[in-house]
DNA sequence: CGATAAACGAGACGGTACGTCGCGTCTTCTG
DNA sequence: CAGAAGACGCGACGTACCGTCTCGTTTATCG
């Protein structure tokens, strides 16, 4: 390895949950701009220099913080699978996730602050956040595709983004709960309907 | 009026255009977290305190800026009338606005970036940027709809979410360009057929 | 005259001792360095467009305030004459004058902070005020060794200085009352001594 | 001790003669309306900050630079004793001390502008500089007396003020260099002949 | 088991931006 | 047109946070 000697105190990691869950905390409390390296740092109980020793600063640290939240239900063989888009969707709504908390609102309002800054950034994102999300939609569109449950062909890859995107658009623009009558009607309202028509616009 | 003298030199509000043009000019060119109040006064050729007398500080001034861009063209009686919806949501596609430009990118992300900060700037940028926008596409849509383009009833609020969050989403989180093979495949691939289907879903 | 007009309103010059009055008002209660024209401004009642058009600035107005205050008593055909320099020196003693309000006090600090910054500065209250009090002693003392009041030769340019300084001194730096005992302290202790001693030193 | 706290980084005190070193040198060049921490800063290489960390403000750190500045020439042991007073009196002339330089000259007016602010100025100044100079010369006449080198009884404590009044009352007021013809009019003009006839007036 | 070397909490360091305030100048309106 | 009121460009103030660097202490491995 590059950075490890063989002697010395060894870095104790066990220390970065609890500083990377100290840097959700003061994120969503006082939000982007007003966080310091120091009220993480007071937090969790560390000291700063502990903090840039681990992370570049504030920007890496609270892409690492977003990275490690748990996105393992969004994995394929973790996804609903009942038989039926419809439900499938349905269950797909996490009401911890997007629009249920303030928290989790502040935390993305935060966390798009940042896609301005570096491209880097916007593709620690994109990769943490915003892919898993989309793909997970994707997945259970093509398994319904597959199993013939719609007439036509259909634009999966845009279809996939039509409820990322607008569950992102309620909560951060509107500032509108996600709730189920929202996700109930972007499913019945637009999703579905596109796929039961099929991918091909009738116009000429 | 509740704020003016009647005496003392007057605010030369001409130089507001100016500081609010210089304002945007430096959050396309250096981000939001890198602005400096210092940087828009030296670019509009005014002090410092020329500006703070005027905003309150940082975030007042990019939502005054924000809130001044012209939006003229999204106004009810200056939209495309095709006589056909897909050709009046073509028509809609402005390269300049946003993912023609970086520029339009960077200030969006900025933007975004102060949405998190207190629910009076989310409810400015809201009103100033979002609303307009579907405010627009709701207005092609009904008009669509009353001229009988389609056969059933359509979930009108909801479709009219669809292209500005899909070219938000795209544009912020994707980062990838809003133009016209991207518009085309939503209006073709989600928001015409979801119509040409009808409102409703055919799951009981 | 060089900036008069024929016509138009006249500056009202009445106003001056005003504006000099408030100043010393200002300089007594807050000191030099906290003084501000506005302070001046507001306790004369006038706008500040008003004090900069009749003085260059802060220092040239507290120079012309302290050069208006009276120092009448302190001309040669107004100073005490009793036939002898020892009851002259002490009817010389202005109780109002340098050590008997801390208001004076304070105004001699601020006199002396400007002495630093030019030498115009300087030059005028050297001669607005030093070289006054020096050349009245000066000149008691010479009328005095004129009429053979004392045995030899003076040095009657030091010693017109010695009790000036002093005063200055004691007031200044060491922050005690110029007051009865300490004048005749310095009458009987130093100045007549020397005189009556002569002005040459017997050391070789 | 209290306050010096056990962990942490230790403040460097060794770059404080540097500091206030940088501190005489802005004082001499640009004096001290114009002094600005960021001038002082900038010469000692060191950040605002740390200034402000240290020193409470401009008047406290130019007060922590005067009262630092090296008197050790002025304690009793090291007083010139040639075993007659008009020989000590000239070998206390110090050309680099008050009129040899412009430097100590405008130091010298710059801490007088100081003692109009606040009495704990004027105590400090007072303290470092005006009472150890009075000292060394009512040392030195004291000693004098003691060897019985004049007839009479003196007023010690009023004779110890005039070199140190009429050196700053030159220095200050005049403008006028305290060089060796100036001392010696003094000694020679007014302190010895005092001396010499005696502390006591002849005038009933 | 003692030496040693890195990590740790704490906090000082050189910088830089903040928002405020006073400078001296310049309008604008009133008398 | 002088004067009050006050906005203007400018720049220093004192504060707070940045990211880095000592401090003295703790902890883990190596000899």
């Amino acid at each position: 390895m590059i950075n490890s000697s063989a002697v010395g105190r060894k870095r104790d990691h066990s220390r970065d949950p609890e500083i990377l869950r100290a840097t959700l905390d003061v994120l969503a409390d006082t939000g982007y701009a007003d966080l310091t390296i120091e009220m993480v740092a007071a937090r969790a109980g560390a000291g700063r220099g502990t903090i840039y020793r681990r992370w570049a600063g504030k920007d890496d640290l609270i892409l690492a913080a977003i990275a490690c939240t748990d996105r393992a239900d969004l994995e394929a063989d973790r996804l609903p699978d009942t038989g039926e888009l419809r439900t499938d969707l349905l269950a797909m709504l996490d009401p911890d996730w997007l629009g249920g908390s303030e928290r989790r609102l502040r935390i993305l309002a935060s966390v798009t602050a940042m896609m301005g800054r570096t491209p880097e950034a916007a593709a620690a994102v994109r990769e943490a956040i915003v892919e898993p999300s989309v793909a997970a939609y994707r997945h259970l569109i093509q398994r319904a595709a597959d199993r013939g449950e719609f007439p036509g062909p259909a634009d999966v890859d845009a279809l996939a983004q039509v409820i990322p995107s607008m569950a992102a658009h309620r909560a951060l623009f509107l500032r509108q709960p996600v709730d189920l009558p929202f996700f109930t009607s972007i499913i019945d309202g637009v999703l579905l309907p596109a796929l039961t028509r099929g991918g091909q616009s009738t116009h000429p």
